[in-house]
DNA sequence: TTTGAAAACATTCGGGA
DNA sequence: TCCCGAATGTTTTCAAA
């Protein structure tokens, strides 16, 4: 049961357009019983949604970077991320320990792309940014591990909080 | 033509499990048109795949960290992403320009697990590791910007990589 | 949780712009 | 080359037990 949650996702995780009928296959239970499981796991909040994973060289988007910034003002409150929210071209943002306060993940076109987000990061938000350039990706955004383990934590149920995501 | 090829990344990216019927409505083409642009960009290699987005904090993986890393022995051949591959607690890893090697991403349970994790890269890699706690996440993996822009440049079809991803 | 039937959907095909 | 519409098999959805 517990279990079969967790085979549900690592498969859903790993391929987002599986169909019912497969999955049921897969963890030994009837359609009708998978869907239903599938449902609460998308209102509990485990499942967030679903998306097609793109290639962005093929977007013509085939530089990355991570920035790393900082406010010019420390007193001031600090709201970058939602100062930051309207820029298409940032993928990620992460508040962090350390000296800097976010690390953000762009995605661009051409390095003179980068120059003009980094201008517009530093004019939106009021800091300053320290860029490191991706020069190539081993790997990324790999399907989490789930643990089947006996003695793993139960799978848990969200506070309701539709707008953020990982790591409180 | 074009410009639907992105329309259908775009939806795809937000909602990976959009029926082909609603892709239609929403591209104004026939099922059976849409159906053929979407196969076609999966060939390409524009679409890689889909996945269920799932919630790291219900998965108990709420504690993720970057990890920087840096060869003990830089006059080694350097392989540290297929020696790191096979740890399951990282979810990314890219190659960067700077002082650093690779970045990690790593997702895991609990400060010991961190610990843990961080030993077991500094040993498999032999890299010294230099660590960033995320304290949360105001938003990840958002959707790129698709261009509708009509001097955007075309999609581009990939040559046969079918392994690594984004960031070249 | 299961079964079973109705509705919706995916997929392939032939033909037309 | 790209599109549409129809035919078929599959999947989703719902009710009932």
């Amino acid at each position: 049961m517990e279990e079969t949650d967790r085979a549900i996702i690592a498969a859903l995780a790993a391929d987002g357009r599986l169909s019912y009928t497969d999955l049921a296959e897969r963890v030994g239970l009837s359609v009708s019983a998978v869907h239903q499981r599938v449902r609460r796991l998308e209102q509990r909040g485990v499942i967030k949604g679903y998306a097609a994973r793109v290639s962005f060289e093929a977007l013509d988007l085939p530089l990355s970077a991570f920035v790393a910034i900082r406010p010019l003002d420390p007193s001031q409150p600090d709201d970058a991320p939602d100062r930051l929210a309207h820029l298409p071209e940032i993928d990620s943002c992460y508040s962090v320990a350390g000296e800097d306060f976010y690390l953000l993940l762009v995605r661009v076109a051409s390095p003179v792309d980068l120059e003009r987000v980094l201008q517009e990061i530093r004019t939106a938000a009021n800091v300053t940014t320290r860029t490191t350039v991706v020069l190539s990706t081993p790997y990324e955004s790999r399907p989490p591990k789930i643990s089947s383990d006996p003695a793993a934590p139960r799978l848990r149920a969200l506070p309701p909080d539709p707008a953020s995501s990982s790591a409180g």
